[in-house]
DNA sequence: CAGTATCCGGTGCGATACTG
DNA sequence: CAGTATCGCACCGGATACTG
């Protein structure tokens, strides 16, 4: 082990961190996945509940949260033939979630499952693969905006 | 809102999903805190509870868990000069949360904070500014390895 | 410095039941 | 279908004290 790469500080103060901050909202099982949900387009109360087993006071609990935050918002919306109904889409602050989505989702398949992923993201216009990493500025302009891009089943 | 994006159900089970699976882990304030400490280079106990505030019971708890999941790992070390120490330091593991890392920080630097970062992600080499992002498949080589980054406290 | 041991109090989970 | 209301128990966190 290098010496130099011991620190007996962290760099950066906790209120000044952005991992830090992040981590407050974060941290919560639920919300994770009740985020998931939202990335996957399932935005109905009762959809997720049966989706990710949570029960239904703490949904409630947490999706007031995340709206309250930003992350989530409430709209009502109209399937043709059936009634009105309410439920729970990204704003942009959510959709800027993604990275992070995509993040712990490529991390998870590596090392928690058989490091099989079942979902690709693609570019939305030519369907090209797209993968997450780090970039240098030449390659900026490289780089897809949300939305250019599309979350997909593999087949 | 566009009916043909509302889903009734996730596309990906819980059991099959990367994303959630990582939830289980990541799902802790202090664990991501603790490894942020790791990110930092903050290796010893004490440290790391002064950096965070985190109770020593608990501290002691994470770490294991950390340890036990394979993303820290426990090695002695001798600074010289000094008696011999013990720390905690990233497995390849652990060191492949970095796009998670980085991925709450840039995310937490915009939404939770005042947009400033207070570092910045530098290819060891050339010193160039890295940025997370998704890029199609002609530009993977442009991707650097974990090995090639540097995180590096804004002047 | 790097932990373990103990204890007590609060919270928040999950179950169940009720409502528009 | 989309919530609110209530409730008891379990666990977890923080404080404090002790140990190698």
């Amino acid at each position: 082990m290098r010496a130099n790469k011991i620190k007996r500080r962290a760099p950066v103060k906790l209120c000044d961190c952005g991992m830090a901050a992040a981590t407050q909202i974060l941290s919560d099982k639920w919300t994770l996945l009740i985020i998931r949900e939202a990335f996957y387009g399932v935005v109905r109360f009762d959809d997720i509940r049966k989706d990710i087993g949570i029960p239904k006071a703490v949904l409630s609990n947490r999706l007031k949260k995340l709206v309250e935050q930003g992350i989530l918002q409430k709209v009502t919306y109209q399937l043709e033939g059936e009634r009105t109904r309410s439920g729970y889409v990204l704003t942009g602050k959510g959709r800027d979630l993604t990275l992070v989505f995509v993040a712990m989702m490529d991390w998870g398949n590596k090392h928690c499952l058989d490091g099989k992923s079942a979902v690709t993201i693609l570019d939305k216009n030519d369907l090209q693969t797209l993968k997450l990493g780090l970039i240098g500025e030449k390659d900026f302009a490289q780089i897809r905006g949300l939305e250019d891009i599309h979350i997909r089943l593999k087949l």
